[in-house]
Parts: structure tokens; C-alpha cells; sequence
DNA sequence: CTGAAAGCGCTTACAG
DNA sequence: CTGAAAGCGCTTACAG
């Protein structure tokens, strides 16, 4: 900046002044400032800048991995909005216990962000409270943390419509699988669930347990094992809603081997859309993912700039049932 | 930090050596200063520490978008390395063009890293002579700068051996298909096309133009059209090798649509082993994306603790052909 | 082994 | 509208 303000026959003071755009700058010599900038490729030194203001110009996002199709929607969303407010992306991916312990213990991003927005992520409670002591603000992301600065997808609603599309259908044995891999998506499985079983009530029909499966290893072999246990039930489902589109995926290849025809005998339902949703010809309830990380930035913002709390706190985006290839009515005899 | 130095009774000097491990400490007064820093929640300001040493204890992620399978696999090995090194991750996705300008113009990473991890992105000459001028250490991701530090796999060697593998199966007529979006794996497609082409000519089969295909809009209508080319040839194709996975999840949904048996008609081959692939049962070649960002997180840290030139400039990780349920021997008559 | 002091590159009152 | 000076929170010679 020295070098800038040398080349420009000011001070430092105006090129400063001038970088950050302030009105207090004559027009010439703002000129003379910009092109002498320009000239030398300057780039400001952050660091120093933070020193003094106490702000980073940069956000830091905490979640439980970077290979998850939800996640890099997520953060596609966050980067241009980001970018637009000129702040910068900081990425802490932490997966297993020792990272999370080190994470909570070291809270590394406690002085170098300005914001912390946590995705998909489900706090210990110890955890929740050594991040409130932070004094940094918080923003949840994909989850609803009540009175705190949060951005979702009513879970428990979308998962109400998409099982009254299946009864909609005519199908009234409908089983529900879960992933029972623990990785922090908790709190939308319950709601799905609750969602799930809400429409079953209010068409009368009577929840059956053995309609309600966690997946073990579902990566693996466990959706076969699944799908012998709904098969193998004397009065098996027509309709299989899955909490996720992964997962859907998953069951729809096991379907395949088993040789049982989808929408032909049963139906399949998954949650997210996906990008291979669409390819796969999946039926399923769209979340908005990237509209997700573009509002936590938004939210993120409006926490920083207003400590005085005038900001929305909640955001709460809409889903939509996307009915394709998979679902249809029952066939008339059952599975 | 003057806080801790007045809980554990010593210089600010004093706790600054504690906390970066060196061993001219005594271990009571260690001991004092650890203790007085947990209490007290510690967390160092980077910003500080980055003024003064000239590091910023960062490294920046250069690339195309953050929905690829691919990148959020590179970035998945990244993370882990990174942390280890105690480094941070930043990421600055250039997605159109005009980020894309902006990126280049003010060179935002230039003072904020100490290392920038360009991957899979094709540098136009301007760009790549700009990012020269940076004097921060580059790594090039996903692709083969000669005389400077990359790591990639090889391309031409691999889809060479996919070829082969399809000819081993007794296909003579293979077409070739690329995306043609642009999106900056130009250099990948070339190898990749070279090495089949070689294939072929090894086994003295006359490369035919009509067989090797760009896709525009592959993610909508274009595969549809592609495939309808191919099977109006007089001579048509049995075996599709496409340049991605995610080409080939299109084109076995075209042909699914098309009523067209897979691998019974035409054998599919794809390239990358995309987290899908294994649920579609796609034959592809396997290029090991987390160990490509893992690769290139120590290559980058090589590069940033030496600069005297003494590391391993190149890395090449291997490929691995993934045979899987779509390829088979061609039909007795042909498509 | 430990402390006092200078300085990293900025921003921000304070003068003018 | 512009400049000189102090100071942000660290690290690093330099003494002791």
C-alpha cells in the first residue's frame, strides 16, 4: 500500500480511503490512486485490515463433509452471494471424532471469521454451548435451531405431501426407510418421519412399526436386507418413501436386482432432487439446496452488520413434490 | 494472548512460544501457559500472526463450481491433509465469466494464502501469466502443467486401456463421447480421446469420424439426439465409451428410454468411478479424486516449506479399470 | 529459559 | 479533502 500511495504522491491514509470507496476522496486523486493500484496488482493484505477493524471479511462454514451431493448445493449458493459481498469462503470439513473433537476444542474459527454458519450438522448439546460462548455469530444451516438465526425446509410438511401423494395414489401399506448411519441429519429424519406418519393418521390408516426401517449400512448391502425384510412381511407395501434421494438410489438398484419392476409393482419416493434424480426418473420432494446456502449468506450478513438484532432470524424455504417415473397406483394384488 | 500472559505470569513473548511448540520453554511454565490458554478459551488471531510472518497459514482452492462429484471428492482429501498441516481451506469458486474477470483482476488469494490449488481449470494464457506474476506458489490440480508442480492422472493412458478392454471383449465399432459445455476439462478430453484413438489404431482399426461425438446440452435433450445419430449409421456403434461418468448416467438413461438393453445391444463404459457409478453398475475407469486432493495438499506444502526447488514436482496417481454390468461382448448382429 | 521492544500493513480518530 | 500518528495482536531478534 506504500508502494501505491509512493506512486500515486499521496499518503497512505487516501489509498486506503480510496480502496474502500469512501465519498471523501476527490475525484483526481482518487483516479491517480486507482490507477497506481491497478498498475502495481495490488491486493490488500487482509490480515492487516482485520487487525485493525476486527473484521475478517470472511465466513466460516462448518460441516460433516464435502462428498455429499446436498452440501456442494449448498455451498454453490454461498459462494457467489458471498463473493457479492466481497467476503471470502473458509471451509471446515469436520468428519470424524478426533477432527470434531480438535475442532470444538481448538475453535479454530473463532477469531478468523466473521460468521460461522453450521450445516447439516448436529451439535452435542456441549458443543452447542462452547459455540454460544464464541461471541461469534451463528447462523444454522439446514436446520432449525429455535431463536437462533436459522435458514430451512419444513421437513415435517414436506414429507406429510409426499405421503399423501403415495395415498393419493391409492397405496395404504407404506413403508419408511431411514439411513441409521448417524452422519447428522438427525433432526430432518425425525421430522420426515413425523411428517410421514401425520398424513397415515389423517387418512386413518393405522402406522405399523415393521413399515418403519433403519438401513444399516445402506452404502452397502444393507438395502438388499431391507428390501428381503418388506418382502418377506405378510402384508408387504406398495409404496417405499425413503428419507433421501441417495438412499432411494440405493433401493432402486436392490429393486433392480430382485427383479421387481418399479412403478410396476411398488412405488418408490425419495426427498431432495438430487442431480441424478432427475436421470434416474425418481419421484421426489425437492429442496431448494443452492436458494439454502444463498439465504444462510444473506441471514449471515444481516447478523453481522446488525448486532442490535433487527434482522429476520428464521428462513424458511419451500419444497415441492416433483412426481416422476417411479410413483404410480398400486397394482392390484400387492407386492 | 496478553490476557494468558497475565493468567500464567509471563511475557506475551513467552506464551507466543508456548503456543507454537517451541522448546525453549520450560515445562512448568509450558504447563502454566497451557493451562492459563484452555481456561481461557484461546484462540490465536491469525490475522496477527500472518502480519508478522508473512504466512497465513491458508491455502486457497481455485475451481470451476462445487457441484462436480469430482470436486467435492478433491476436496474431501484436501480437508483432512490440510487440518493436519494446520492449514486452513479457502475457496473461491470462479464459476461464469464475469467472476471470472473480477478473480483474475484483483487476484484475491495473492496476500490471503499462502499457496493457490488450481483445479480442473483451464487457464486461458492471460490468466495463467497473470497467476505467474502472483509470486505465490501454485499447484496444478487435475491436470498436467509441464514444469510445474501438478498432480493428475494419466488420461490417455487410461482411456487407451478402456478401449482396449472393449476391444478385448470383441467390439470393433466404439464410439467416443464428449461433453461439449466447455466447462474446463478441455485438456482431460483431448487425452482422453488420444488414447482411445490409440487403442484403436493398436489394433489396427481405422478411427471413423462419425463415431466420436460432442453432446451439446447433455444434461437436457442433447443425449437423446446423440444416441439417434449413432443408431441411424449404417454401420452403428456396439460399444458407447463416454468421457465421464456423468455422460454416461445420460446416456444410459437415453438408452433405457430408447428400449435399448445395456450391456445386451451396446456395451457403456464411463470414466471416473463417480460415487454412482457402483449403484448403476457402470463399467468406468477409476481416477482416485480424494487421493488426487490429498496428493496435491502435500505437494502444495512441499512447495511452500522449500522454496530452494528440491520437491517432487510432478504426481501422477493411477487409474483403474472398474469392470462392472454394462459392458459385454457385442451382439451377433450388430446394434 | 525469559522479557522488553520494534515492527508487520493496514485503519481510524484527530488535525488541518 | 488529505496527512501524521497511534494502535490492532502477534513474532522475532536482541539482551540478559
Amino acid at each position: 500500500m506504500a508502494d501505491v500511495a509512493r506512486r500515486a504522491g499521496v499518503s497512505v491514509s487516501t489509498v486506503s480511503r480510496t480502496l474502500r470507496g469512501l465519498s471523501t476522496v476527490s475525484a483526481p486523486t482518487r483516479a491517480r490512486v486507482e490507477a497506481a493500484a491497478r498498475e502495481l496488482s495490488f491486493a490488500i493484505t487482509r490480515s492487516a485490515s482485520s487487525l485493525v477493524t476486527g473484521r475478517t471479511g470472511r465466513v466460516a462454514v462448518l460441516l460433516p463433509d464435502l462428498e455429499s451431493w446436498f452440501l456442494g448445493a449448498a455451498l454453490s449458493g454461498m459462494a457467489p452471494a458471498l463473493r457479492d459481498a466481497g467476503l471470502e469462503l473458509l471451509v471446515y470439513s469436520v468428519t470424524d471424532v478426533r477432527e470434531r473433537a480438535d475442532f470444538f476444542d481448538r475453535l479454530p474459527a473463532r477469531r478468523n471469521a466473521d460468521a460461522l454458519l453450521v450445516v447439516s450438522f448436529a451439535l452435542s448439546p456441549a458443543e452447542r454451548a462452547r459455540l454460544d460462548d464464541l461471541g461469534m455469530p451463528l447462523v444454522f444451516v439446514s436446520q432449525h435451531a429455535p431463536g437462533r438465526p436459522s435458514v430451512y425446509v419444513d421437513d415435517e410438511d414436506a414429507a406429510l405431501r409426499g405421503t399423501r401423494h403415495l395415498l393419493n395414489l391409492g397405496h395404504r401399506r407404506i413403508a419408511f426407510l431411514q439411513t441409521a448411519d448417524g452422519t447428522g441429519f438427525t433432526w430432518s429424519s425425525k421430522s420426515r418421519l413425523a411428517g410421514h406418519l401425520r398424513a397415515l393418521t389423517e387418512a386413518g390408516i393405522e402406522p405399523d412399526d415393521a413399515l418403519v426401517l433403519s438401513v444399516p449400512d445402506w452404502k452397502g448391502n444393507g438395502m438388499a436386507a431391507a428390501v428381503g425384510r418388506l418382502l418377506s412381511l405378510q402384508d408387504p407395501p406398495t409404496a417405499l418413501f425413503t428419507e433421501t434421494d441417495d438412499l432411494a438410489f440405493r433401493l432402486l438398484a436392490a429393486l433392480r436386482d430382485a427383479n421387481i419392476p418399479v412403478p410396476g409393482r411398488v412405488s418408490v419416493m425419495g426427498f431432495d432432487d438430487h442431480v441424478m434424480a432427475g436421470v434416474m426418473g425418481l419421484t421426489t420432494l425437492a429442496q431448494p439446496a443452492v436458494e439454502i446456502g444463498r439465504a444462510a449468506v444473506h441471514l449471515a450478513r444481516s447478523v453481522i452488520d446488525n448486532s442490535d438484532g433487527t434482522h429476520p432470524r428464521h428462513i424458511v424455504l419451500p419444497t415441492e413434490l416433483v412426481p416422476r417415473g417411479t410413483t404410480a397406483p398400486p397394482p392390484p394384488a400387492g407386492l
